[in-house]
DNA sequence: GACAAGCTTTGACTTAAGTCAACTGATCCC
DNA sequence: GGGATCAGTTGACTTAAGTCAAAGCTTGTC
């Protein structure tokens, strides 16, 4: 209700609130405001097809969307998950080229789009934030290396496990997880298919490794994960 | 000979003419060249290790280097080849955290490092850079990005195929390629080994989409090569 | 609460690509 | 010029993980 009533401000203070705009003056931000654009995706609706013109970048103001690339046999690889306050597709706005891949909403899906030209501007009058790029760029980086590394050089256990832990790192070490995806998406994201991934969650169940209901995961031997993970 | 009897204005001739600096004032680039440590590396030197802390970048004045991840089981995966006038590990110089792969110099090399406080105070003093630094990560996030759909979603001949034209493309569409890289380390960066990547060179040879003759490859049927990259 | 639609699992099978080991060729170099 | 060393190839074998198909489960909706 009192967001109905506000929807400026509240733009103002959600933009002033994420990872890449944090810290602007509150003009910058009425700026910022005035030239994005608000856009709906129902799940599963495509933002944008690996190959399209990139045009402009997007930051989430609520659900989901995956970055992901698909083989010519319809094999799925997600790079990526972003969530409410991240920004993407910052790479094509700023290079101008193509996407090199694609994005879908995981679910129903509430963005800003930032057009390719004001974007420019922004990075030509705010020194600040060219640094603030430079560090989403980094981790995205990070992030990719990792990705590769994973892929290339571990086996599906090992990327299952790694994956867990870093869940529980996040979720302060607890041993009780919540898969934030479907399996078929975790699949995706692992670099593998659903029928892989539902077998390897047996057998790290079956060696009592990990227990698994539904999308519950309880870690029940730390140690074997951690050496499986390497 | 000219070169030793002024090794310093070659310097910042140098610097002026990479990617990175080009475009500075020469008062700048003097300023660089002052800061910058110059190494040198025999043929399978390391320059770091992943893990190691990120404590400055490099730029080639001469020889190539490569950034790879090593599997537990000793398997390579390069990411990326270096050769002058390129900079790497800029990364970890600009968010001070551990480099996230290995470095070797494939020959005798010859770079400059440029420890990283002086980096961060560069980055704030010219802002012309945070703006090159922007383009040089987008380059490498699109090309980790490219990286990741061939390895997960491609199988090796389709691999090879995409290095094979993108080769020729470079040398102008030529159908006549020299491999720049030993064959052990064109399979470490198509994400295989050796022995998989000799039985795909005969493979293609006995289709006669392609001849090999050491490191000479000739292209005899282009297209068949596209539909196989796709 | 029952049907449909979409996930997820299971089973049987195939295959791309890795491992290990032996052999062949280069290249180097006292 | 003849070992020694390293890069590349070939062969036999193994295996992780993909494909295809069917069956169970959930979930939501009327």
């Amino acid at each position: 209700m009192s967001e109905a009533q506000h929807p400026f401000s509240n733009l103002l203070d959600f933009l002033g609130g994420t990872q890449i705009f944090q810290g602007l003056p509150r003009e910058q931000l009425a700026a910022l405001a005035q030239i994005s654009r608000a856009q709906f995706y129902e799940k599963g609706a495509i933002l944008f097809h690996q190959g399209d013109e990139g045009n402009g970048f997007f930051i989430i103001q609520s659900g989901r969307v995956k970055v992901f690339q698909l083989s010519v046999g319809g094999r799925e690889q997600i790079l990526h998950i972003f969530g409410a306050g991240d920004h993407f597709a910052e790479v094509p706005a700023f290079d101008g080229k193509s996407f090199p891949a694609s994005a879908a909403a995981l679910e129903r899906t509430e963005v800003l789009f930032f057009p390719r030209q004001f974007f420019l501007q922004l990075l030509e009058q705010i020194p600040t934030l060219s640094i603030k790029m430079l560090s989403s760029y980094a981790r995205h980086l990070r992030h990719l290396s990792q990705l590769v590394d994973n892929i290339s050089l571990r086996e599906v256990p090992g990327r299952l496990a790694a994956y867990l832990l870093e869940l529980s790192d996040q979720a302060g070490g607890s041993q009780q997880l919540d898969l934030d995806v479907s399996k078929g998406q975790l699949a995706a994201l692992l670099g593998t298919i659903p029928e892989t991934l539902s077998r390897v969650l047996y057998k790290l169940g079956r060696d009592g490794v990990i227990n698994t209901a539904g999308s519950k995961v309880t870690i029940l031997d730390r140690k074997r994960l951690q050496d499986l993970a390497e």
